[in-house]
Parts: structure tokens; C-alpha cells; sequence
DNA sequence: TATAAATTTAACCCTTGAGTCAAATTTATT
DNA sequence: AATAAATTTGACTCAAGGGTTAAATTTATA
């Protein structure tokens, strides 16, 4: 029993296919949600059609199987970091990017209905192995963000990799303990969350 | 096929009862590292049992059911981060204070096969009341800490529980990604962290 | 060596939930 | 109104895994 989060053009004429391809993403969108409140395993098929006032039968319409979903919700939140990550903050240095940057990754978080999930073991072996490529990829992209700014003298010293890890943990904990009904504003969040991160590395 | 971490000492004598809690207490942990790992729920019963060299049989000998197991890895965390919790840092302000008690955090959980799981939902209805209200005393506590520090001037204003959330992720993260055979030592984590926690809260 | 504890063996039951399917029905598009 | 797409109904199969049990066997303690 929860509304469907779908952007559509009501301008564009129809095209089915893009129509499909639509409810699919937010249906994938909204089975994300479902599997940050509960968890993965705790949500049966059936749980995310009936919280989209669906029936099972319908959900396997948009979807081939449950890991698939959860592959899909993976990539839905990559692809979101992907074009955070290609914006161009001109005459920014290392760590004014990286601040940017991570202050983007909380809005998305909290405002699009993306999830960013941690249950990457609970993938189909491909699929994990897909993940964790994209995963690797996106964080190494970050850690040369960290190294442009310990060059340009933006970022202090001390290994990238614990640099990032340490703040990327904040932000997949965000996504177990955020409710866009809660008490904080996600905007309130994605800024002190991008602070504290500035300070944590910041150069003296 | 792992070895058993328990703590014997053996010079006193023989006693069945402390003897059975022991083993116990280190089965739970072993099954904590599992969950770390692969997660609650792609570990049977019988990969715990398996990966300590016993049966299914034997380990319902020394555990009720697999929520008990759940529920008693996260009381052991619970219980290392409340002895931390208590130690007294003399004559420290709030950072100071706050800066011990996150690195010996981080030294316990890469250091004593104790497991900080994330997996709340997986517990059973009454387990998991129990330990989110563990978990949000400990957050509780932690929290007075950071406002004690905003009182001395040690600690710059903002939201403690966004101070505090956003450190406390990077902890939870930590078991996700830590490998006791891999890259980074322990106490160079513990270090690097609890830098990196104080400098983005500090005062200016 | 006697005794109790620890563990194995090898079944077994039972529930949950993923995934399927075909036929009927509703909803939208042309 | 005709047509195709979207969805429901309601049943079904199947595998995985939690949990149990009883009897036999091994291991340790005294």
C-alpha cells in the first residue's frame, strides 16, 4: 500500500515499452526500500508486490526472480553515484570535490528512493561478482579523488583507502537508520554528514 | 574447519558448568564471524556447525535455536562495547574521552572475533525490542560524551546524534569489509579511525 | 575402570517462500 | 468496439533449511 514513485512525462506519447520499463524501476525502487526497512531475506516476493497493492503473479510480470530485483536495486544505486560522480566541479580541489560529491550522495539517498544495499552475499554468485566490480570501480574512483587532494595539499595524509572507508560507512549505515518521515530532513543530514566528512580528512 | 577462540585458563580447576559456557560463548562467536561474512541468512545451522568441525546435532547441544544465536552474538558486542563504555579517562575532556573510547571500539572488533551484526530484523519480535533498546543506551551514552565535549568547548556545535551517526556507521561498516588475514593491521585501523572520527568533530 | 558428558549418525517432520501456470478479468489504447 | 496489455485468482511444485530425536559411540573426569 504504497505509492508508486514513477517519472512520467505526461507530455511524450506513449510508447509501451518505455511505459514497462518505467514501472519496473520504480517497482525495482520500491522493492529497495522494502529491503533496507526489513532486510532482504525478511521480505518474501509476495510482501514487496502487496506493499505496491500488487499480486505476486503481477510483480513476475515486471521481474524474473527475487535476485534479480536485488541485483537491479544495486545497479540502480551505482548508476545514481556514476553521474554524481561525472559532474564536473570546476577549480574545485580534491577536497572540496570529495564534499560535494559525498553532500550529493546523501541527497540522492535520502530523497529518491534509491537504496544503497549492503546484502551483497545474498546475490547469486554473478550477480555478487557484478556488484562488487561496480563497487570496486566507484570506490576507487573516490580514492583518487582523496589522492588528487593530498596532492593538491587539500586532504591530509594517511592511506586513501581508510580515509574512504571510514566515511562510506557512514553512508551505507544511513540507509538503515534514515526515514524520510523521521525527525531529520535529508538536506539537514547531507550537510553535516558532508562536514564532518570535510573535517575528518582536511588538511591542517 | 576453524579453530575454536576460547579463553581457558588452565590452572583452575575443572568445572563443568563454566566449562559448557565457555565453549558456548565461543561457538556464539564463531557462528558471529559467519554471519559477518555471508550474513544471517545464507548461513545454515549446519555451515556454523561445519565450520567449527561439528555436527548439527552437537551444536543444539550447546544453542537453543539460531536466534538465540543471533541474539547472543549481538549481546557480546554489546557487552565488550559497555566494558568499554565504562573504563574512566581521568582528567580527558569530551573529544579526548570520546576519541579513546572509539579506537579501543575499533581495536576490539578487529581484535577479539566479537562481531558488531547489523542484522537486527533477522531477531525474533522480542529479541530484536531487547537490542535496539541495548543499542540506543550505548548510542545514548555516546551521545552524552559528544555533548559533554560541546560543553567544554572540546566538541564543535551540531546535532550530537548526527555527530554520532555518522562515526558510529563507519564502525558498523567495519565488520563488513575487515579481514584479519588482509592488507590492514588492526591497531592501524583503530588509529587512522579514531583520528579521522576526532578531527571531524573537534572544535576549531 | 566407572561414570557422565560430548558428539555422531541418520534419519525424520514441518514451514516458509520462491517460482510457475492457465484461465478469467480488468484496464487502457487505437 | 476491438485489441492487446496488465492484473487477478487460486492453485500448485519444489527445495532449503530449521529443528527434533533416539540410539550408538567417543571422550574426558574422577
Amino acid at each position: 500500500m504504497v505509492y508508486l514513485i514513477m517519472d512520467i512525462n505526461v507530455k511524450e506519447p506513449f510508447n509501451r515499452d518505455r511505459q514497462f520499463a518505467l514501472k519496473r524501476q520504480a517497482v525495482i525502487r520500491a522493492a529497495g526500500l522494502d529491503f533496507c526497512k526489513r532486510g532482504y531475506h525478511n521480505t518474501s516476493m509476495t510482501d514487496i508486490a502487496s506493499n505496491l497493492g500488487l499480486t505476486k503473479a503481477a510483480l513476475y510480470y515486471y521481474v524474473k526472480n527475487k535476485d534479480e530485483v536485488l541485483f537491479e536495486c544495486h545497479q540502480q544505486a551505482y548508476d545514481a553515484m556514476d553521474i554524481i560522480l561525472q559532474k564536473k566541479w570546476i577549480g574545485a580541489n580534491g577536497l572540496q570535490q570529495l564534499q560535494n560529491l559525498y553532500c550529493d550522495f546523501v541527497r540522492m539517498l535520502t530523497a529518491s528512493g534509491v537504496s544503497l544495499l549492503t546484502d551483497v552475499n545474498s546475490l547469486s554468485e554473478l550477480n555478487k561478482i557484478k556488484v562488487l566490480k561496480r563497487r570496486g570501480k566507484i570506490e576507487r574512483k573516490i580514492i583518487k579523488v582523496v589522492k588528487k587532494g593530498q596532492l593538491d595539499g587539500s586532504i591530509r595524509e594517511g592511506d586513501p583507502r581508510l580515509h574512504v572507508f571510514f566515511f562510506m560507512g557512514a553512508l551505507n549505515w544511513l540507509n538503515a537508520w534514515y526515514d524520510n518521515s523521521g525527525h531529520f530532513k535529508g538536506e539537514d543530514i547531507a550537510v553535516h554528514f558532508a562536514t564532518q566528512m570535510r573535517l575528518g580528512i582536511a588538511a591542517a
